[in-house]
DNA sequence: ATATGTGCAAAGGGTTTGCAGATAT
DNA sequence: ATATCTGCAAACCCTTTGCACATAT
């Protein structure tokens, strides 16, 4: 658990209470979708505005604080900052994990773009399937 | 340029004009968004609907003819289906490429999910950076 | 003290839906 | 001939915006 106080004042941002419960809710769970942040928060924060996680979303990716993971057929989540990894999507329950990203392909994909004079910033590797607690509840 | 006919009708999809036109705009362009195959598609067929559009991505997508490209930060774009392959997305203009998949990646990823008994279905491996062009431009 | 942030309510835009008429098979 | 598809218009979100009040610094 960060201090998310000085993860927002780093970037210019006031550290309410509002952001940082959505920052603790989000790393609790790891990722969430923008209604999942505020059923959390709002608990917390009964006069909460759907209006303000949205606002402070798009400000907390703008600064970096917070990145997006963009989903196939779903709407998009948000997760912490943290160095390159991979996701695990589950197309059953929805989850996504995270997994260490990988020396191998990183230097695969760093030469890729390289050659391609393609001027590489981030990365993004996402992995569908069903995980394995799902696979266990469809067998049992 | 396939036969998108053949293509429709195996999945059990009638080939309109419509629809056969979504494909032959897509497959040139690449990839595309829900809005472009709209303004495309509309110059050839005056009366077509932005309903249309939608009902038959999502007819496509399921049937497994067409593939969503979620992006970060921007509305999905749809490509035809074809085998694994690596996006390199612009964030100066928005253009999609597609580089070939490579096996050193590949495996590395089926090991990774092997190992976690992930059930790996998808892979989806999207670069993010400055395309040449546009690396070109700034320059000038 | 003041620049920022919040909550509310309204506006805006994208997406979906229902239905009657048209079309592919 | 008939199941499917299209286009239209309305409905339905989700997301954004403007503004007055509240809050962090």
């Amino acid at each position: 658990m960060r201090d998310y106080a000085a993860l927002l004042k780093e970037c210019g941002l006031k550290a309410t209470f509002q952001r940082m419960n959505m920052l603790e809710s989000i790393e609790k769970s790891g990722h969430m979708s923008i209604d999942a942040i505020y059923d959390e928060v709002v608990k917390i924060h009964p006069s909460l505005s759907l209006a303000t996680v949205y606002k402070n979303i798009i400000l907390m990716v703008d600064n970096g604080v917070l990145i997006e993971v963009p989903i196939e057929g779903k709407k998009s989540k948000y997760e912490l900052s943290k160095e390159d990894h991979i996701h695990l999507v589950c197309t059953e329950c929805g989850e996504v994990e995270d997994r260490p990203h990988m020396k191998e392909t990183d230097s695969v994909l760093h030469t890729l773009t390289h050659s391609e004079h393609f001027k590489l910033e981030k990365q993004q590797i996402n992995l569908y399937g069903v995980c394995r607690k799902c696979q266990m509840e469809v067998a049992s």
